[in-house]
DNA sequence: GCGACAG
DNA sequence: ATCTTGTCGC
């Protein structure tokens, strides 16, 4: 009944409308198994690579992978992400033989044009608390964090804070949390911190980009 | 019109 | 995202 993807930027930014509305960047899960979300590419850019790692919270121990293998079939709009690797890293999240509570996705949540990222979208789709954690701001302006880990500075737009700026390192330049969906802003800081360790990027995404590499390179083989 | 623009 | 080697620094 309920469209899931789009085959056009029109369609997307109509089904993004009717999203939104189900978004809710509120919550503070104690989850117990986490996903790490991440895709990487073909070198021509017809084939996504699609991973989900998952992860015992708050251990951190990695108890499960799975990855697939799909065509690319919307193109890469800033604002319409998730129309893009959305198919393939669901495709990777139902390859797991458990179903995780929580889920983090390369890319930004409620830090979006329309409050519609990739994290936000796929919380909403899956009913599943979720977490957008990306590399570079996509809209609104972000104070600088003080420099020791753990230190974070509002992400603002359109006069609201849609996530936040996180030194998850010393001496390393900020990631950009926001809520996906069942997350608040508060408890998706803190979470991510928690899976954070040596490394500026948290594990699970770490790990899953690992994976979806590593999945391009058995298949580019030859 | 100009610039910005997750991966 | 991807194309690419070495290199500076902790």
């Amino acid at each position: 009944m309920h469209p899931i993807w789009a085959d056009d930027p029109a369609e997307a930014l109509a089904l993004q409308a009717r999203l939104r509305r189900r978004v809710v960047a509120r919550g503070a899960p104690a989850p117990a198994l986490v996903a790490g979300l991440d895709a990487a590419y073909s070198r021509d850019g017809a084939t996504i690579y699609g991973a989900a790692v998952l992860f015992l919270f708050p251990g951190l121990e990695q108890v499960g992978e799975a990855w697939t293998e799909c065509e690319a079939r919307f193109p890469y709009i800033p604002g319409l992400f998730a129309f893009r690797e959305g198919p393939a890293l669901c495709a990777a999240l139902e390859a797991l033989d458990r179903t995780p509570d929580l889920i983090l996705v390369h890319g930004h949540g409620i830090a979006h044009p329309r409050r519609c990222g990739i994290a936000s979208h796929l919380g909403v789709l899956l009913g599943t608390p979720s977490i957008g954690v990306a590399d570079l701001l996509l809209v609104g302006e972000a104070g600088e964090p003080r420099g020791e880990r753990g230190a974070a500075a509002p992400v603002r737009f359109e006069g609201e804070v849609v996530g936040w700026a996180v030194r998850t390192r010393t001496g390393a330049r900020p990631i950009y949390v926001s809520p996906g969906h069942l997350v608040g802003h508060a408890a998706a800081v803190e979470l991510v911190l928690a899976m954070t360790g040596n490394y500026r990027r948290p594990e699970p995404l770490r790990a899953a980009h690992r994976c979806a590499v590593s999945v391009r390179a058995g298949k580019t083989k030859r």
